[in-house]
RNA sequence: GCGCCCGUAGCUCAGUGGAUAGAGCACAACCCUCCGAAGGUUGGGGUCAGCCGUUCGAAUCGGCUCGGGCGCGCCA
């Protein structure tokens, strides 16, 4: 039982005995950031006196001389009336058996038996990825394995939209490259790729190929529409899988169109569907949605959104539970009208979730650079990458809430050295390492027992925290709450490290203890750091 | 006009009902004869955009105003 659990019986217990029944929800058990405010401490006898009829205080009163548990030090009253709860050393101490006893595994939470399916980056097969997709991945990423690390059965997704106008134009901007290298003139439509990847895609064809696809005919027409998207999609999985983002599951648009699944899903929505100047309309309005949505043009043609409900459809069809979307914030008028089509289908409203990244303004040279997939002129995600480093780039892009904008110093990012926070927490993880080595002859306790300094404790209650972080930060898809965890935790480290010599040959129990405390620290700290997918050298 | 996100230190941002509002960067001073100075200690810096309300208690919840970003039926 962790500490907080027992705190909340023993309130419960004791708030019963006042004829006042509770739910441990009721309860909040809070971290004390000011050491003489105890280890913890409740606010429940602000919350319950009015329960209780009377005063705040003389309701803390009560509880402070009700609750009793050999763990408690001793129970404080302060200000309005706060129940502070100071701890014996031994009840901090005795997270350390718990880390030990499977440090790979410490920090995960219970398996839940929920399926969640997380679909992310999703770009188009058009392109090369660029920085918005890079925040989108390390958001997206470290959701799922939030989610995972918290207990829930994860599926990582990405939805291959290798239909549609884009597509075409892809097929016709490398065709068009392609005659290029026949000393044809460039023919490019504004709408097309102007983008100079494409030479090189075009090239490709033309040493495999010869001129096999120089007549304009059904089958070139397919065949660079084709080779175009196979390019494009095995350089974005390259660059993601460089950057340490990989998935379980590509769905292809065209896959979902060949099956049938849209004439069914049409079918299906019959009721919903009225026509209006030539196109049909999906009546999301009679649910979430403000306005209603075409899911057919009047040339005949899908539009995106037809594809996306079918697509919708099967991923709920294949057991999910819970499906979340992490998109650009831009698309944040698409969360409802996709919701409302779910929920013609009879599912909840919350089984579906989205997620909106809020874009990345990137910073060079003192100004703001604009970008732009088609001119070439995005900053690409791969260069980036390979410029900053991926711990770097994925500790920057996930550090703050994904709902805030974020501010990219390119100048500063590639001088990166010491002011970089992601070598903070690295070092800390290598101090850790370092000691560890140094004192490798020495046996470690396994118990902490020699433990009594304040920085000490602080830091088993921050090892003890990691559960329950991990557990608030998946249900509330925050990736920046482990970041913040982990920094928290290297502060800690480096403040108890400078502040005490921790391998004393005098003294080996005092030394046991602390190796002992160093090395939890160094398996949190690793695990931390494998969650949100930055490396752990153990040495620097 | 309607909808969503945002407004907190010089800059970038944490903090969604609690105690004296925090961190990084930047700035100033100090700390290696001693386990890694990519570190530590100290300091200056704030009408939490504004007003009204709910509450024992509001940066946090509700309403209105101002300011910024994004979106608004046949683009994805």
């Amino acid at each position: 039982m962790t500490t907080e659990s027992l705190l909340k019986s023993l309130l419960l217990q004791a708030f019963a005995k006042k004829g006042i029944s509770l739910q441990e929800n009721d309860i909040v058990i809070e971290r004390t950031k000011d050491p003489t405010h105890g280890d913890y401490s409740t606010n429940a006898a602000m919350k319950f006196c009015r329960l209780a009829h009377c005063a705040p205080r003389d309701l803390a009163l009560f509880l402070q001389q009700e609750i009793e548990d050999p763990k408690i030090e001793r129970i404080e009253i302060a200000g309005p009336g706060f129940v502070n709860f100071f701890m014996h050393k031994d009840a901090l101490a005795s997270i350390l058996p718990i880390i030990f006893a499977d440090p790979d595994h410490y920090g995960r939470g219970e398996k839940k038996g929920i399926r969640i399916n997380v679909e992310y980056v999703s770009a188009n097969p058009t392109g090369d990825l660029h920085l918005g997709h890079t925040r989108c991945a390390a958001v997206g990423d470290v959701i799922a394995s939030l989610y995972d690390w918290a207990g829930y059965d994860v599926t990582r997704e990405y939805y291959v939209n290798d239909c549609g106008n884009q597509i075409e134009h892809l097929g016709h901007s490398i065709r068009a490259r392609y005659h290029e290298l026949f000393g044809e003139p460039l023919q490019l439509d504004e709408d097309d790729y102007h983008g100079e990847d494409l030479i090189a895609i075009a090239k490709e064809i033309k040493e495999k190929f010869g001129d096999k696809y120089l007549a304009d005919n059904q089958e070139s027409h397919d065949f660079f529409i084709r080779f175009g998207i196979d390019a494009e999609l095995g350089k974005i999985k390259a660059d993601l899988d460089a950057f340490g983002v990989r998935f379980d599951k590509f769905t292809y648009e065209s896959d979902i169109r060949k099956s049938g699944a849209i004439e069914e899903t049409i079918k299906f929505l019959a009721p919903y569907i009225y026509e209006s100047d030539g196109a049909k309309f999906l009546r999301t309005t009679d649910f979430l949605d403000d306005k209603d949505r075409p899911i057919v043009k009047s040339d005949g043609l899908y539009t995106y959104f037809m594809p996306d409900i079918a697509y919708h459809y099967d991923k709920m069809a294949r057991g999910f539970d819970k499906l979340v979307d992490i998109l650009g914030a831009d698309h944040h008028g698409y969360i409802n009208r996709m919701k409302s089509a779910l929920m013609m289908k009879g599912y909840k409203e919350d089984v579906l979730d989205a997620e909106f990244v809020q874009v990345v303004r990137v910073f060079r040279d003192g100004a703001e650079v604009k970008m732009s997939k088609r001119t070439g002129k995005a900053i690409a995600h791969r260069d980036l990458v390979e410029d900053v480093g991926r711990d770097a780039v994925r500790y920057f892009f996930i550090e703050r809430s994904q709902s805030s904008h974020l501010d990219f110093n390119y100048n500063l990012a590639m001088e990166q050295s010491s002011s970089n926070p992601v070598y903070y927490a690295q070092y800390a993880h290598a101090r850790c390492c370092s000691l560890l080595s140094l004192g490798q002859d020495i046996p470690l306790d396994g118990d902490g027992r020699m433990l009594k300094e304040e920085e000490e404790k602080a830091i088993l209650k921050h090892l003890a925290d990691f559960t329950s972080m991990i557990e608030g930060a998946a249900k509330e898809r925050a990736p920046h709450k482990a970041v913040a965890y982990i920094h928290r935790l290297a502060e800690l480290i480096h403040e108890f490290y400078s502040r005490w010599h921790i391998i004393d040959r005098e003294n080996i129990p005092l030394t046991s203890s602390r190796l002992t405390l160093i090395k939890a620290c160094e398996i949190v700290l690793r695990n931390a750091l494998d969650i949100i997918g930055v490396s752990h050298p153990e040495k620097m």
